[in-house]
DNA sequence: GTTACTGCAAAGCTTTTGCATCCCT
DNA sequence: AGGGATGCAAAAGCTTTGCAGTAAC
């Protein structure tokens, strides 16, 4: 926590226990769902507060956008570079560690430079398949 | 066209107007780009239209909603399996149409069935690499 | 004491919905 | 003629913003 001592922001109670929650978060939280569970220790706490601490976090490097669902945005406090397997029923979402190496074909690509790349698999987790059966 | 009377669809000018300007448009707007461009011709024309228009494209298969953009959804008529590679200065998409075949390791994958996949690759155009240095 | 943050309310955008009217078939 | 589509306006949902009061430093 020192290190956003450092950068001059403030510790704020709310924003402890948003760090808290975000820390080793694996959810893929929506602004809601980060507001739903931090309004448990902090009833009076704005929704404006939850958006300032992720722009603050965003700014700082510490939060990703990811966006991956059309209805809100949602936030990965993991911010190396991975992929996401989402469940097509229930949305669950798994991240996929792997490096993959892809390259787009020379014809394919265009004049543009390819820096980066991301990608969603979807499939079925454990759950929805076995119930759809 | 007549596929689309055939199911029991009217085909209303503004309609056609929106068919016409989708058809291989590869350029994924968004509800409104289609309403700024459709109003040209039907200055009339509500916005309702088109997001009825889009939500009976899309029930019939034939449009595409695409999750690439926090801000708004994007559509694309293109409904066959590609990629896309956009653009993070100016956000120009352009469709890839390889097929890369993706493994994630079993380790990695937990219980999920994967079923299919779709990249973002990102990058910078020729324009605006050209402009950036 | 400063300065940044909080909470509240209002506003801004995108998208959805209800409904009377219209018009394609 | 009948039923689906249109246009308008209102509403809904997510996110942003302005501002006065408050709390961290």
């Amino acid at each position: 926590m020192q290190k956003y001592r450092d950068k001059g922001l403030k510790l704020t109670p709310q924003r402890l226990a948003i760090f808290e929650y975000l820390d080793g978060n694996r959810s893929h939280p929506s602004a809601e769902d980060i507001y739903t569970e931090i309004i448990k220790k902090f009833p009076m706490m704005s929704f404006a507060t939850v958006y300032n601490t992720i722009e603050t976090l965003k700014k700082k490097g510490d939060l990703a956008e990811i966006t991956i669902d059309p209805e809100r945005r949602h936030y990965d406090p993991d911010t190396s570079h991975h992929h996401h397997l989402i469940c097509k029923t229930c949305k669950k979402i798994k991240d996929i560690h792997s490096d993959f190496s892809i390259h787009i074909p020379e014809d394919q690509k265009g004049t543009f430079e390819v820096l980066d790349n991301h990608i969603e698999f979807y499939g079925m987790c454990h759950k929805c398949k076995t119930k759809g059966e």
